[in-house]
DNA sequence: AAGTGGTCTAGACCACTAT
DNA sequence: TAGTGGTCTAGACCACTTT
């Protein structure tokens, strides 16, 4: 079984491998890489033409900046965690064995590794290996919930579906979703409670497009953390977000359904949420009250 | 020159090491070291007796655990950045220097000075060197100020002080700072304008021990960011802060001082602010106008 | 040309987890 | 006992900056 996954992924490294390789020394590369599986592939693909004939370019100014060499490794794991070879919550394989694969030595996996942790793509442990992360597990259930109570630990809240459905996008949320206005989108409003107490008021918008299965009444009958439900059903994992925070007053509507006079003052969260390649899967509305609770952030 | 410093470097690594190296496989361990200085070293202190006898624990079970060498060698750089060994905006020994100063590889400095990098305590320059950070510096200047506009590029405001002067710490001030109730502290009122919009509100409140020799008079006549002048004058760095956000509604007074209508609802942020050891230094209360500006913040 | 950080390899051993 | 990630060393070479 091993076997034919280190060939398939040597093949792939290999076609990244070039345009880097091709412009150093190649004699003393080599050297030091006796016994990859990867040498004689090179050597030979010398001979064969690149799918498109370019190298790396990352300044558009036409001079040529090569990636190194844990940079492509990082980027071949990143296909694999996509393309749902290893799913959320599984392991994924040993530094030994991806660095068999790529033919490359396991300081360069582990270079590459460290980098996908930093951003939380994945989970190390030690002793057991390394794990794709997941919005399902316990401890990265909160990721991307900055809402702390003044007082005691964060826990989950209750769920209220106000309304769910599909409609055209809004201009404003098709630019940040990055799609075209009128095109198909999920709206839902739901209203989020601790301990009984009306918190958080918030539209979810989704992409059409991406959610194609996903029924209203699935929604509505859903009560967990949605980025969970997203991950199982749809495999679309949230990998990161941004927010843009104000200050607005509760209109009448607003009061009402949190239960609060009017204008009072609440935080207003835009988050937009990214999956891989930075494509924007998500745009989330919120409105906190902010008596009983504070959105917190560390600096450095 | 150097070689004073690597036998006063060499001496104070020694302590450190002992509670570690004195745990683990001797033998092996030092035949990694060949040539290392700290090698006779680390032999004789064996019969030596530590200033504290205890060693190093970490979760106070009693079971002691012990910190990994890089660790050991980040404290120690550590040490050299908070004592003014290497002041802010110069550059630290390199790689190779601390390296044999220490008595480790390259390698092992090489993790201990990625941690700094990654905690923003130093910049690394390829070809350069690694530098202190500094918040004089352009691209640090807007570090902790998350405030952005809605529109066009952050730009430096106007400050205008309001109130400064010296007086006894209220008990949550004392709080935050870590001090005690009545202690003396510096306050400072003051708003910030973009292009001419008050647009920043806040109360600073620093820690008077800290900032024995500052008066009202340097602080009123002082325009710049606050952080460079503590940085400058007292060499006291701010590395680190939290943030704790909610909504609020302009009083008559602040509305007044802001120029909006009353009930206005404002960003309410407050933050305290940390230097070496985790130690407090200052408290600021600021309110934001989210009208043409907003709160960013990446989530992941 | 010399010095700095950045990358890559190879090999050893430690710490932790599971069987 | 075996397998995983974590630490540490040693040495080579690359990329960038300054002299």
């Amino acid at each position: 079984m091993p076997a034919t996954s280190v060939s398939v992924g040597s093949f792939a490294v290999n076609i990244y491998l070039m345009s880097y390789i091709r412009h150093i020394n190649f004699h003393n590369f080599l050297d030091g890489m006796a016994g990859s599986v990867l040498k004689s592939l090179i050597m030979s693909s010398a001979h064969t033409s690149l799918p498109s004939g370019q190298p790396i370019t990352a300044n558009g100014s036409g001079a040529p900046t090569f990636s190194p060499l844990y940079q492509q490794i990082k980027k071949l794991i990143l296909q694999g965690l996509q393309s749902n070879e290893w799913r959320p919550g599984e392991m994924i394989p040993s530094e030994m064995e991806l660095a068999g694969r790529y033919g490359v030595s396991q300081g360069t996996v582990r270079k590459a590794i460290d980098e996908l942790a930093a951003e939380n793509l994945v989970v190390r442990r030690q002793g057991k290996g390394t794990f794709v992360a997941s919005h399902l597990e316990a401890r990265s259930q909160f990721r991307f919930l900055r809402l702390k109570p003044n007082v005691g630990a964060a826990h989950y809240p209750d769920n209220t579906i106000i309304e769910a459905r599909r409609l055209r996008a809004p201009a404003d949320i098709a630019r940040q979703l990055e799609i075209k206005t009128g095109d198909s989108v999920i709206f839902m409003l739901r209203m989020q409670s601790f301990d009984g107490v009306p918190t958080i008021l918030e539209e979810l918008w989704l992409s059409g497009a991406i959610f194609k299965g996903l029924s209203v009444e699935r929604m509505l009958a859903y009560k967990g953390p949605m980025y969970a439900l997203l991950e199982t059903e749809f495999g679309t994992q949230m990998l990161r977000a941004t927010e843009s925070i104000r200050a607005v007053a509760a209109d009448e509507r607003v009061a009402a359904l949190l239960g609060l006079p009017l204008n009072t003052p609440l935080l207003s969260v835009n988050r937009v949420s990214y999956t891989y390649g930075d494509k924007a899967v998500e745009v989330r509305r919120s409105l906190y009250v902010t008596n009983d609770h504070y959105y917190h952030n560390d600096l450095s």
